[in-house]
Parts: structure tokens; C-alpha cells; sequence
DNA sequence: TGTACATCAGTGAACGCGCGTTCACTGATGTAC
DNA sequence: TGTACATCAGTGAACGCGCGTTCACTGATGTAC
């Protein structure tokens, strides 16, 4: 706060020094994005090392093991922010409170746009659905079922959906989920810039989602409650 | 064919010796399934290598190259094998010819019995469609979207469904294959012999498909044709 | 404020391992005469 | 049928490589006095 200070010492100081928490942070971060731009690429967290991870990150292998014990911890730190994403999609579909007829274009509309903002995050969860790492493919499914019951609660407050079971609205909710999925997985699948494929793709989506909503109002529960 | 002769070369050959074409299809196929082998624990066929396969076959690393000149070869070997048993699958749920209101329960039967049976086939299928390995990948879906197709042209000869365009029919195998592989992942996830966690997944596929097909009555298509 | 010590994020050399691929080979099966 | 040569499925040694993990270390930041 005293200023006009000449001492080296003090010019030193106003380009502030980096705490060592900070610089900790700085480099976990570093890791963790390195893994996402890896996935960017289309490759499953299975395949990418120890190794690569941390020389992307700009730091000696042995370092990695300041931040996680395991690949497999960075592997659930990746699915932590990925689902931070998808729960962000989920509150703006929500909150965009369209009316009924326009409601599964704009959810449409949100995913698509949600999934080439964060092709990675993306990538990252669709491969890692299917993964042989049973540690990541059960926090990966965990959190869809999670992501699953959300939007359960959602379609609750739907009229249409409103006089539902609790169960027979989570069996729609997987159903719409399981529509979702294989759409992300087109559009990985598609270069992001073949704007008529990625169209295609929508269109189908909407169709999909359009005749399961079809059905609802004439679902009957087999035990009625 | 003359018998009781004491030569040791003729008894050598009372075992028929195998020819070089023969010994050839063998090994070739101990390669296929000492692959699917690997599969059936959860493993994904990324992450198997040349020499496993080859140690598990029980023959040297080099002899490999005799029946594939690489990994992706053998991988599409698996390809044609697994879905063989998914059109086996589709085959027999066709030819059971059940009347409408059994048709969605006798053909999750037969799916889930078809996992149970052929665990490795489903196994590689379920972890091939999202493998980073693109040629794999791509062949996998590639054959997906032909099964679905052949399900569209099935579903066509419906009465229920006889007067939807081919687009809206092949969208409707699409949801319906969406809901199988959801299945099937959920069944692989489950150990075999957990009979109650089968049944609720079987269940949960029967409503499903059940709230598609209520939907279906009542589809126009966007543009009329 | 200055000094002396503690903490700890990141370094760099080294290890043993399984990998894909090469190469020259062996010996049983196949074929021409 | 018997012989002499060709074919070719499978062998085994060797290679260079990237991997995960260990260890003792360096030097900047943090802290107690």
C-alpha cells in the first residue's frame, strides 16, 4: 500500500507471486485439461498414459503423482466435470420453460448446441460408457442414472406426464435418455462443421423424441397404483 | 480301408492326419475365440493385444501374421462372427411369429436369452460401438444400421405399422434398437446368474417398447408423403 | 523487518515389463514325376 | 507306389519403444522467531 517504493524487492512483488496452492491448482487443472483435449480427439480415456497426460500438461511424469494416486483419479475427476456440464444443459432446457409444442425442438436444440460447445466433456463420457475400466464405466453410468432421475423430476411437472407412477416416469425418462445418448454419439461421430449432417441428426432426434411423447398419454401401468 | 495291417505308418494314418488347410481354419479360428475369450471379462478389444491372443490361441506371436496382417483384421473377423449371432437373433424372433399383444414380450425373451448365450458376441458389440479405434467403430455401427434396417422391413409387414413412410419405420427401429442396447449393456453389467436383476431389466425393456409401439397409432409424419 | 528452518511441487535418472514387428529357420504336408 | 522338390504354418531369437513406478534431489514458497 505504500507506494513509490524503489526497492527491487517491492517491484518484484507487484507482479505478484504465485502461491503455492495456487500453482498446485494451476497444474491439477493442467492435467485435467489435457486429458479433455486427448478426448477431443476421439480417443477413450482407457488408451491415453500416465505419460502423455503429463508431458501435455507441461510437467515430468513423476509429478502427476502430486495430484492423483491413479490415472483412475484423474479418470473420476473428468467425470465430475463432465457432469457439471450436462447438469448445466439440463438447467438451461429447464429454465427456458418453453410451451409444450415447442418444448422437444428447444431441448433438441439445447443438446446439440451444448454438445459442440463441449465436444470433450462429451467424448469423454460417451467412450467412457463403454469403457473396460469397471472403476470409471460405473461412475459414468452412476451419474447418467442420476442425470436420469433429474429429468425424471422434470417431466413430472409436465402436465401431460403429471399423473404418472414415480417408476413409469423413470421408464420414460431412460427411454428419452437412451435417444439422447445415441444422438451425442452421431454427432461425435460427424464433423462439426457438416452443418447438414448435424441437421439430419437433429431431425431424427425430434422425430424420436415427438413419438415417445406419442405414447404417453395413452400409457397405462400394467399393476395400476 | 484294408484293415489289420501292421505297418505303423497305416495305423499312424487310421488317425486321419490333418491337412495344412485344415490345421490352417483351426488355428485360425482358436485366434477368433481366444479374442472373444478375452472379451467375455469386460475387456474391450482395444486393449488386447497381438501376443495375448496369440498366447491364448497357443501359438507364437509371429504365427499371427499367417491369418491377419494386423489387429483390425482380426477385429473385423469378430465383426462378421458377432453379428452372425445378432441376425440369428432377429431370425428367430421373426419366425416365432407371435401374435401382437406377445410379440414385445417374446422378443425380449429372446434377446435376453440370446445375451445370456452368447455373452462374448454382445460383449465385443457393446464395447466396440464406442472404441477409439475408428475402423472398428465404424464397422460396428456400420452393422448396426443395417440390423436396424432389416428390423425396419420387419416391422413394415405389421399391420400397426404397415402405413408408415420407410424414413418414419426406419426411426422407429432406431428408438427400438436404442432401447435393445441399453438392455443388452444392462444385462452385461449384470452378473449372469442374478436372476432378479435380469428380470426387472427384462422388465423395464417390455414397457419401453410397449410406450414406443402406443405411440406409433397415432405418428403422422411431419410432411405427408 | 531479517534470519533460519520446514514444507512440498516439480525434477531427472533409472528400473523392469509387455508390446508389435523383423528375420532366418524348421519340419510336416503337398505335388510332380 | 516311391522319390525328390516345393510350399507354407508355425518357431524362436532379437530389436527398439513407451509404459508405470521408484528414488533421491532441488529450489521456491511458507513459517516461526
Amino acid at each position: 500500500l505504500l507506494c513509490g517504493q524503489t526497492h527491487t524487492v517491492v517491484t518484484a512483488r507487484e507482479v505478484p507471486r504465485r502461491t503455492q496452492a495456487e500453482r498446485r491448482r494451476a497444474t491439477r487443472q493442467a492435467l485435467i485439461d489435457a486429458a479433455l483435449v486427448r478426448m477431443e480427439g476421439g480417443e477413450s480415456f482407457d488408451n491415453i498414459s500416465l505419460r502423455s497426460v503429463a508431458k501435455a500438461a507441461g510437467v515430468v511424469p513423476t509429478a502427476f503423482y502430486r495430484h492423483f494416486a491413479t490415472m483412475d483419479e484423474l479418470g473420476l475427476a473428468l467425470v465430475e466435470e463432465s457432469f457439471r456440464t450436462l447438469r448445466a444443459m439440463l438447467r438451461q432446457a429447464r429454465e427456458e420453460g418453453l410451451p409444450p409444442h415447442q418444448m422437444i425442438r428447444g431441448s433438441v436444440e439445447t443438446l446439440v448446441g451444448f454438445v459442440g460447445n463441449n465436444r470433450p466433456h462429451f467424448m469423454f463420457v460417451a467412450r467412457g460408457r463403454a469403457s473396460d475400466n469397471t472403476m470409471l464405466r460405473r461412475a459414468i453410468r452412476a451419474e447418467i442414472r442420476v442425470f436420469t432421475n433429474e429429468l425424471a423430476m422434470d417431466l413430472g411437472r409436465l402436465p401431460v406426464l403429471a399423473d404418472l407412477a414415480t417408476d413409469d416416469l423413470q421408464m420414460v425418462a431412460a427411454l428419452l435418455v437412451n435417444a439422447m445418448i445415441s444422438t451425442v454419439d452421431a454427432i461425435l461421430d460427424t464433423p462439426p462443421d457438416d452443418t447438414h449432417a448435424i441437421d439430419e441428426i437433429r431431425q431424427l432426434a425430434e422425430k424420436q423424441l415427438r413419438l415417445v411423447m406419442l405414447g404417453v398419454p395413452r400409457w397405462r401401468p400394467v399393476r395400476p397404483a
